[in-house]
DNA sequence: CCGTAAACGAGACGGTACGTCCTGTCTTCTA
DNA sequence: TAGAAGACAGGACGTACCGTCTCGTTTACGG
């Protein structure tokens, strides 16, 4: 007779089949590509049934994004040091990570995913593209509140510019996204200050 | 006394054909969307042969593409008036089309298709992409050159900032992609000349 | 406590589904002819995916030699009367299923399949051919020790007189596989005993 | 007004195509046996239109059948010494001609094509089967007349026999089809003759 | 020597089926 | 209840041939 009322009844899930999966989906996309990355595949690699991986992630697409955020560091640590540099941080910690083609991989596909399923396309949104966007919104406002950009610059639209030269050159570009690539977005926008005129 | 050496042998294609797959495939986007797009729908609905779609395209992804840009003006008529305006009919031309859901999941396939098949990104990038990027990259360094930008201007990155803002809003931001929507990124872009200063 | 140790593991096959596959494979080289009778159709009619008849048989041939085995009594317990009645016996097994129409194209499929698969020719060997062949062999060689056939005679030839003349006559031939043709290839083979000599 | 009612109008036929067509099916039975035997095959093969083999047979099978008797002698030359080396020299002409595995493979594939097209089934049996069967029933009926077979024979039974032996084992069986196995089958038949008794 | 007409190589065409892969769900046994 | 295993219905893949068709070209004969 269970005790614990607390702890639902049943088998727990194993930790190591969750891990299993996280590191064969891993290997999958970085040995053979998006193209032959199947919820097949991963359970056979990782020596799993596919019912596990099912249980725990509603959709090829929700396992990519839990994957390319594993063991991602949270945001904050790297800013506080104003405008421009903190902005460079936001980018770099995107270019650093995508610098390893695994994650450039699942980056790529967590998009295909997202364009044929309303739900990952929020997930996206959420886990991924937003709480970046937050914070070069906030940096940008900031800035615009300290005279260090226009006050008519539409900050929406900046965001737009700077991410947008990030996931363009990801999915269909030629750049490779180093952080020097971070960098020259950064000068880019700089040139918009008003210190940068004669 | 023979006729034509030009007309290669065996039966031409047929014409009719090629129209009733690029009917079919547009039709079936519009109504199904991507998900449900297979080359097996469209010779279904266009009452063709499997095999007569593979004659023509060598993989879906090629289809599509041919799709988007079916009946797509050529760039150049539309332009000739200068720098902000003609940046501006570039960026509508693709706004325009995409106001259009058929031809907005047209181009969110074409990425997918691209992003597991290197060929298919080459020819998306010449296709559709490049002429483009190449189109404004033209207008941005004559503008430089005419000191309508500032002169320590990196081209390559506005552009890249004009068309991410583009591509990141169709597969996966908020903004509508209106006639709009280009006029905010080429007033955002028209800041940086001398002449908007203070 | 384990309780089973033989029941393998995973979902076990579905009898259920076997049996579709065998009635629908049935139903259709009766009503079509083996002319157009496919994997597919046999998947269609029987309500089961393609992969679950691949699953159980390697090939349209395999499956053929179970439809036709399906149902059809073992040999031995017709036997025990001696030389020309078991002969008979053995025979009139295969000329009364031939009689319906389903099993006679059933079988001459089976051979069709055989000629260009060799595993197939040898399944068939097996299964349908030897099983027979060896019972009437035995039958003769223990006549000729019973001295009611000749001691010189060559007892895999008449084995092969008799059989055929049952397939040469089900594939090419005009008799009709009766119970009676059966009874005229024993006549035939009886000519050769010493008792029926002036 | 159209002259000759002989000689049709337009360009006649090209015997070299005709040749090459049975030449290059004839080598792709030999090479690929029936399994990958087609239409598309023979006429890329021989460098000739699929049309102008489906201009000259009406099937594949046809198209067998001709390659079949292509080159073969007449019955009758070797005919004339009578029941037992007659029928020897009946069967001895199949056994010879089907030594050599093309046609081996070219006999089996037209039995093939009988089974699921019943035009077929009545030329196989008119061009090859009939002639020699005919031939075999009256030395047999001969012979019985003659005395030198009991009178009470069946003798369309033991034509069954004879031929039944041959084509069981062309498409079945182990025997390989030699002119000593052609003698094993007259030797046999001969034990049913008065003068063999004891 | 010219026009008609069939033959010819070539290859497109609508179809049908192939055997494989993967999806998401299910059913079994074992822990 | 989780987990490994694997069956299941379904859908699409890209390929191979079928037999028919439409081209441009070639080759004979009859006028």
């Amino acid at each position: 007779m269970p005790k614990k009322a607390a702890g639902r009844a049943g088998r727990p899930r194993d930790e190591n089949v969750h891990r299993a999966i996280l590191d064969a989906a891993r290997d999958l996309i970085r040995d053979e590509g998006y193209a032959s990355f199947s919820i097949e595949g991963v359970a056979a690699r990782a020596g799993v049934a596919k019912q596990s991986i099912y249980r725990r992630w509603s959709s090829k697409g929700a396992l990519l994004v839990d994957l390319y955020m594993d063991g991602l560091d949270r945001l904050e640590p790297a800013l506080g040091r104003g405008f421009p540099d903190d902005l460079l941080a936001v980018l770099q910690q995107t270019t650093k990570r995508v610098q390893d083609p695994t994650y450039a991989n699942i980056l790529k596909s967590v998009v295909v995913e997202a364009q044929s399923d309303p739900d990952m396309r929020k997930l996206v949104l959420k886990k991924i593209v937003e709480p970046r966007r937050e914070a070069a919104k906030t940096l940008i406002t900031n800035a615009i509140a300290a005279g260090e950009l226009p006050s008519t610059l539409d900050a929406e639209m900046i965001v737009d510019f700077v991410f947008g030269a990030v996931w363009f050159n990801l999915l269909l570009g030629d750049a490779n996204l180093t952080s020097q690539f971070a960098r020259r977005i950064v000068k880019t926008i700089e040139l918009l200050s008003p210190a940068s005129r004669p």
